[in-house]
DNA sequence: ATGAAGATTGCCT
DNA sequence: GGCAATCTTCATG
């Protein structure tokens, strides 16, 4: 049974480390992949820098402007999916004024594990690097643009939120928080949270701008 | 129409 | 730690 849609509908700030321990699944033909999440960022609406919506609503961004408890699932690089959790606006009740989400970084694959392995490709992999980044968790799952949109909350929905079984302090777990990665602005704000010693959480790798393009003579 | 940057990753030295 | 891969999106001319 999916998490109630009341759980996103608030603010992303207030979601991030409470979806810590959740469980993300997509179910198709090929089969279901299951993943722990162990790591996740929140971004405010149009008053975060760092947020897509930051410029408004485009087409590209238009479902983080819709109803909470959808996926907003963006391409990037020229090569990587990402996936975020649409939750309340900033705003207040009504819809589509405001636009926070929370990005979906890392997790342990806890169900689905060969069909994750056989998505990303390399058979050598480690288990806990099959989910360990927000491109590689949309890889091991499967996830792609056609779920731009889709509804978590619903039970026949492919793509589907669990709610954690119990807190993470409850089983020793202790939640961690620091400045987002990747992101140039707003790098002040500690609004990455991880669960603290898990071996699924991202390395952080420092954002190199690319070299300036080359000219012909 | 054009171009620069991007909520990244894998492989190289 | 550095660099390439690869293409969409958005801002600007």
């Amino acid at each position: 049974m999916p998490i109630s849609r009341d759980f996103f509908v608030r603010h992303a700030v207030g979601v991030a480390p409470d979806l810590l321990g959740c469980v993300l699944e997509h179910e198709t033909a090929a089969g279901l992949v299951a993943v722990r999440l162990t790591e996740v960022e929140a971004y405010a609406g149009r008053s975060d820098p760092a947020s897509h919506a930051y410029r408004g609503k485009t087409a590209r961004n238009a479902v983080m402007f819709g109803p909470p408890g959808h996926a907003y699932v963006y391409f990037t690089y020229g090569m990587h999916f990402c996936v975020n959790m649409v939750c309340l606006g900033e705003e207040g009740p009504a819809f589509g004024d405001g636009a926070s989400a929370v990005l979906l970084r890392a997790g342990a694959i806890i169900e689905g594990e060969e069909l994750a392995r056989a998505r990303r490709g390399r058979e050598q992999l480690a288990s806990r690097d099959l989910a360990r980044g927000p491109a590689r968790l949309c890889q091991a799952l499967g996830i792609d643009r056609q779920l731009d949109g889709a509804d978590v909350c619903a039970a026949d929905s492919p793509l589907r939120v669990r709610a954690r079984a119990g807190t993470p302090a409850r089983s020793g777990q202790k939640i961690a928080t620091g400045p987002r990665v990747g992101v140039s602005a707003a790098a002040d704000i500690p609004w990455r949270f991880w669960v603290e010693g898990d071996p699924t959480v991202s390395v952080y790798r420092a954002h190199v701008p690319r070299r300036p393009k080359l000219v012909t003579p």
